[in-house]
DNA sequence: CAGGATCCATTGTGATACTG
DNA sequence: CAGTATCACAATGGATCCTG
């Protein structure tokens, strides 16, 4: 989060309705980066595989498995990032070694079906999609 | 079998099959660019804007006032990745200068409905994630 | 007007190694 | 096991200038 050093030209305090309200449209509204950051193909991943009935609870080299392509740190970083934004809960189990599970929130799981929807969109149409590019 | 959850990837050639039919979790398979590339802000606020009945069609200038934070460079680059995937059409009116407009193709506004509903979401819970997010 | 080309700062990301 | 730290490099994106 810069500081806005050089332009907070525009908008005196109208941003604070589209805060509150969450506008993608408004500049100031971290909507954006909201939806930049569940978005992303990793963010999807995540939120289907803990989604799955079968595996409401999964530890950290379960879901590196489950996701194959995913880096390390990569993961690390994203299950943070959706732990503090609430999507998902971490338990540690205070063995030896220690073990940690990660499961969908209520909110995590509310997410569940936007992403579906659009990781389905994704997968019916890639086809498509690869096809013109490859022609272009 | 001790994995559970993991899907029956014992295909020889599983790609071929992932590549046709458009798995998220293969690695090989395009959904994952292709998710990525439709999950952005850019690609949420161009696709609502142009979603609007009222105007289905807009010049470059046009699209670039509704996006407000929108560089020139992004807008141009993202109009053309959307043109190259067919999401998007371009029209070249003759004149002089030359006026170009863009719309949405069938493809593209097929795509308005599962973007809709991740925007909204996002709109709706941005408030309880942000918050939650400082208090962090 | 539309948009390409270039420069440059910032960020993202994988590989690898290390720790409790 | 579940991460974190560090490094090197690729990709992103804004600002600016240029052209048909």
């Amino acid at each position: 989060m810069p500081s806005p050093g050089s332009r907070e030209v525009t908008a005196t305090t109208p941003s604070d309705l589209a805060l509150r309200r969450g506008d993608l449209f408004d500049v100031e509204c971290p909507t954006r980066e909201l939806l930049d950051r569940i978005g992303s193909k990793w963010v999807a991943m995540i939120i289907t595989v803990l989604a799955r009935p079968t595996t409401p609870e999964l530890r950290f080299a379960e879901l590196e498995r489950a996701m194959p392509g995913i880096s390390h740190r990569m993961l690390s970083q994203e299950l943070k990032r959706l732990t503090l934004d609430g999507l998902v809960h971490r338990r540690v189990e205070d063995s030896v070694p220690v073990k940690v599970f990660y499961r969908l929130t209520p909110l995590g799981m509310s997410l569940h079906g936007p992403i579906s929807v659009l990781r389905e969109w994704a997968e019916a149409n890639m086809g498509a999609i690869d096809a013109r590019r490859r022609s272009a």
